[in-house]
DNA sequence: ATACCGGTGATATCAGCGATAACATCGCCG
DNA sequence: CGGCGATGTTATCGCTGATATCACCGGTAT
């Protein structure tokens, strides 16, 4: 019985594991039953065995990828700043984003809702760094509110990301974003000096056109420069 | 010729409007290419004359829908707070993917990136919206990225409200999102007067030397521009 | 007026998909 | 050893998107 199980588990990451390669590598148009099928070694009814129907698999897939970057998050160890973890969370997080656009598009899809393991346990993750930043009193909004804010602000940004990267894509997006929420859920303590030069040069910026002594040569010229 | 392109334009107005009726309704699977020709009063394979693929067909339809959202946007007349215009558009688009969570998961999808024209169409509305805050000397960072950042907050802000809404949801997550956002665009106040665009100018020229992105030939030119 | 012809639509059909039923086989447990 | 549930295979269904081929209708040129 203990070996009938091992061997349905056995079968089951084997299916899991080329589904989830399938998803990875060319998305999720690719992961059909029979080709699954074919890269695990077995007929495609076989799966229905092992799982509901084709989304289970697909969620198992997906999931499988995702938990392998979630693994990866567990071991890195607190440090004695917890802002400075979330923002490596962050971080982390925008950057399997863009490395994996097909499985977060799947976890994106509002109709595929279902909290996978390997899903919960980033929220759980994301939830107790909240907690450590509550816990030293640096916290100006609830818990809960925050780790909402920060997982929109993380899925927002990730799919803007993946939008538009033709070439205008801002490389500092995330960054920014990660800043705009930080600023909203912490007390001003550390947050940015507030004599901040990047005001007066937009400001200027706005007024760029407008200025009479320069050319509009040399306003674009000016304009490119700024936007640095 | 022009009977023909108009007769043209009305079949295919026709499926569109029976696709994107489909789709708000019934969602992206009801979208067949037998159901809607039959809505439509002809056979699958005409749809194919009209669209390359299912694929654009199904753009279509979600352009159909979002386009009649923003039509709606255009009609309200630009107040005399562009920040309060931004927070309306702000409310209007959260509405509106709150309502249609089959087109917006639509819209959603990173692999399905094309920008349809009524996308493009609200892009240039925000923007244009931006543009206006920043004529007032209120935002802090560049126009683009103040699009960019609102357009992801805004996604992300649907998305964790479609996602998790069993009772759990937060019914003030949007308004936090926003203030966020504002917070983070915006200068604490009117600083920076547009009465007096000489002030703008010399607060910039101040601070010319110590931009890090500028070379020092660079600079000053920029500073001998600005003498004038 | 008539013959033509591009564009519109219908018919028939294809390959691939997810899924199920019915049958075969393997391996444990009594 | 005999039985029986679990595992896997074969055959097949209905539905999907998509295409080739033919019929027709209306404007154009002769």
């Amino acid at each position: 019985m203990a070996q009938n199980t091992q061997r349905r588990d056995i079968t089951r990451d084997r299916i899991v594991k080329a589904a989830a390669g399938l998803l990875r590598d060319q998305g999720p148009a690719a992961v059909t039953t029979r080709r699954v099928a074919q890269e695990a070694g077995l007929q495609p009814p076989a799966l229905y065995r092992l799982f509901q129907d084709k989304d289970e698999l697909l969620d198992a897939a997906a999931d499988h990828v995702f938990a392998e970057h979630v693994a990866g998050k567990q071991t890195t160890a607190p440090s004695d700043d917890p802002v400075e973890d979330l923002r490596a969370g962050w971080n982390t997080q925008i950057g399997f984003g863009l490395a994996n656009p097909y499985v977060y598009g799947l976890l994106l899809d509002p109709a595929r809702a279902r909290d996978t393991p390997a899903q919960a346990e980033g929220v759980r993750i994301l939830a107790e760094r909240v907690h450590r930043i509550a816990a030293a009193g640096r916290l100006r909004v609830s818990e809960e509110r925050a780790v909402n804010l920060i997982r929109s602000a993380g899925i927002g940004t990730v799919h803007t990301l993946l939008t538009l990267p033709p070439g205008q894509s801002d490389p500092h997006l995330a960054d920014a974003a990660f800043d705009a929420i930080a600023r909203a859920i912490l007390v001003d303590r550390p947050a940015v000096p507030t004599q901040d030069p990047a005001a007066v040069v937009a400001a200027f910026r706005t007024l760029l056109p407008e200025l009479p002594t320069l050319s509009t040569a040399e306003a674009a010229l000016l304009d490119e420069w700024l936007q640095r």
